[in-house]
DNA sequence: GTACTAACTAACTGGATAGTTAATTAATGG
DNA sequence: CCATTAATTAACTATCCAGTTAGTTAGTAC
């Protein structure tokens, strides 16, 4: 028989309808009414369990960050040389952000806030450790076997590979526009993978 | 002595405000009272002048294409080697940015909304017409007199450009938050571009 | 100088919106 | 089975906000 009460399944209903309605309309476009209509539960459940609009967008980018560093981190690079586990790294932020769109839209929300809710968040930084220790492993090897440069920095690195990916999907709207080109096409996402890999591992080579 | 009226004064201290308002709180943070304010205008100058909030944003915008795009045609390319126009064109996108803060916050705030403006501007097509002429040019360029590869598709190189600058400089709440760094302190800044130029530089060389 | 038009003002409106209140009902532990 | 706690509901509120109305006043053309 179904329970007709469920604290941990009303929380997740309402988590993932915020997910959704911030990562469509933004944080000042989120509608709270909206986001408890799609999440099919009463609207002071919002408040019940997290307190404010502020405080639910806050708990839904925790969760963001924590599912793609999860997803990075599952990824077994260890038995690939330096300049494949980069290759693997730029194609996986690439599919992951074309599989989550939701992801790439909820940070630029939270950037459009001037970051206030993860300045807030201790979890963010602790989170997002091991994806910046990952990197730096990896650049050491390649420093190590003579395949990479010496002098690349981890964050440059890091930012740059989400940069040539992010920028693009986030900006489909007015880039295909501008352009007068479908830039979502199959054909085209998978042409802007392969420049991707050429320009970071080219700049990485020795 | 002073007029009392000036339509066309106006007019500009409210797209200038309204440049501001939707830069600093994005379309729907945007609020229509705080830009009259600003402007030091009557609310209802703004319905008189623009209609409404949207067509505003939308003016708000290709003032904006076309201050940028302007701008890059001023720059004087011809008697540059192909590799130094490129060099020339990743500055020239990371200084802009630099110093008009309010550019990357209005496109990003237009691709929160899914382009929903500048798919109905007829304007902003042309606008950006040149500026893809113009690269593909220096690609040409640089083809015949074998400095450049010859598979380099305008529109992608374009697309990087932006992207290594525009990511970096968006997100820099998120980015400084989670890598703990002040990535907009001067040298780190400076420390960008030369990143920038090296990866794109690296790409297009053949 | 008079008629007309465009610039400008102030006060208003209606619907939307985040958040609250107060009560009800289901589960739980002893 | 009873008392307590947590889950849930519905109705409400105060404020905010885009857009409007109804007018006044300054330029301008003849």
């Amino acid at each position: 028989m179904k329970q007709r009460r469920n604290a941990k399944e009303t929380r997740r209903k309402i988590l993932e309808a915020a997910r959704d309605e911030f990562a469509s309309a933004g944080f000042e476009g989120a509608r709270v009414d909206r986001i408890a209509e799609s999440a099919g539960v009463n609207k002071n459940m919002l408040y019940h369990y997290f307190g404010n609009k502020d405080a639910l967008f806050s708990v839904v980018l925790d969760e963001a960050y924590r599912d793609i560093r999860q997803q990075e981190a599952a990824l077994e690079l260890d038995h690939l040389s330096p300049l494949e586990a980069i290759k693997a790294l730029v194609t996986f932020s690439w599919t992951y952000y074309l599989k989550n769109p939701e992801f790439i839209r909820l940070l630029n929300a939270e950037n459009q806030l001037q970051g206030r809710h993860v300045k807030a968040s201790a979890d963010t930084r602790q989170i997002n450790q091991t994806h910046l220790v990952r990197m730096k492993e990896i650049l050491q090897r390649g420093r190590e076997d003579g395949s990479l440069r010496d002098d690349i920095d981890p964050i440059q690195l890091n930012i740059s590979i989400a940069a040539l990916g992010f920028f693009y999907l986030i900006n489909q709207h007015t880039l295909s526009t501008v352009y007068q080109r479908d830039l979502m096409s199959n054909e085209e996402l998978d042409e802007r993978l392969r420049v991707m890999q050429d320009t970071i591992l080219c700049w990485v080579r020795r």
